[in-house]
DNA sequence: TAGATTGTTAATCGATTAACAATC
DNA sequence: TAGATTGTTAATCGATTAACAATC
């Protein structure tokens, strides 16, 4: 695909569309126009029409888009068609948390993509103990695991102090995207995509506000 | 202030800032060029020069910054030079893990402003409950608890179909920004600041590159 | 057909990067 | 003074918004 070109901010208001889309009734019959599209999604009808744009033509003119089809052309384009396998690295309070979290809308929300198919730690008493029905596996397990489930990303809820080395051993194991709550700057290995969801950066973006 | 014009990516990157010059020894004669804040930011020294900029003039030509200097200046731009009592709204499993990590990090971190103040719920058999020394209320008592422990923000992790009232609710008592992990959009009362902090459209944003 | 709405091009806006005079 | 680095202006880049011909 045409993935170096698209805008990151361009991604997330497409899976914002999805969320919309998997909201609507998107029997056959029910088109949506990029105006309500857009409102539902908090943009502007010119920005849901170029964000398509950039992946084909998806609507009809005078009538809008088919909202079955278009949730599934997105979908498609983010992936999200089929299941995504991740893990989740340390599992502190934080990973723990996420754990139960995303397990538990996998189970209960139609359509959500993402199965949460190993946990990891470091620390031997955790080893074993299980959230749900997933175990917590060592760290030094992650690149079999990362074959035999076709995990394909993480969320890395590890100390600040281990956050480098741990996303050094990921890439090294394969993994190809990682979600950092740790409060710190990593570099991501060639290859390998980190974005980063630090709440003490978004408190402090609040704050400012004040 | 002139926070009306200032973009919220510069207030993003002040706090990393803030970050860096934290780790780095800010003894009285450790300079710092924009070039090494840049750097170790992830960013152009350009631009941390003017990110600064926008605020005054904190360093010297020829010189660079006086580190203990910029970062005690940069704390006040972001009102990170007192401490600031948040509450979480939502004490269900992501709700109870945040407040864990972040009474955790108010306790063991230098400079860490961001002090939980309350803990709110709907389940009565939740109220009176701790995490660690702080009750989980009954969110009926939020303005009361607002006003007493001057509460100037939240963090909202109450289901998603509970998301906007709890947001106009949270308005009324006097709240001024919230961060949202509700996965739903939610409209943002006049007066009141929301950002999201969404772990299931980052997911979507990583799978997309995979 | 007439009305509506797309897909796309052009205009606008804003943020980043480059360049350099000022000055420590 | 000579070398370094700031603060700021100008150039570039990219994203958003507006406008409209194409067409359902």
């Amino acid at each position: 695909m045409r993935n170096r070109k698209v805008p990151e901010v361009v991604v997330r208001r497409l899976a914002i569309y999805l969320r919309v889309l998997n909201e609507v009734d998107a029997a056959g019959d029910r088109y949506i126009s990029s105006q309500e599209l857009g409102e539902r999604a908090g943009v502007t009808a010119a920005q849901v029409r170029k964000d398509l744009a950039m992946f084909g033509e998806f609507g009809k003119q005078g009538v809008g888009y088919q909202a079955g089809f278009l949730r599934d052309e997105i979908a498609r384009i983010l992936h999200a068609d089929r299941t995504i396998n991740f893990a989740i690295i340390g599992a502190g309070e934080l990973g723990t948390a996420l754990a139960r979290y995303t397990l538990r809308r996998y189970e209960n929300e139609r359509g959500y993509p993402f199965r949460l198919a190993a946990i990891f730690d470091i620390d031997e008493n955790k080893i074993g103990q299980k959230v749900f029905s997933v175990p917590i596996s060592h760290v030094n397990t992650l690149p079999q695991k990362v074959k035999e489930e076709r995990i394909k990303m993480a969320l890395l809820t590890v100390p600040a102090s281990a956050a480098q080395e741990t996303v050094d051993l990921a890439a090294k194991a394969g993994l190809k995207a990682l979600l950092n709550f740790a409060p710190t700057k990593i570099t991501a290995p060639p290859g390998m995509r980190v974005h980063n969801a630090d709440v003490s950066l978004d408190l402090h973006q609040l704050a400012f506000f004040i």
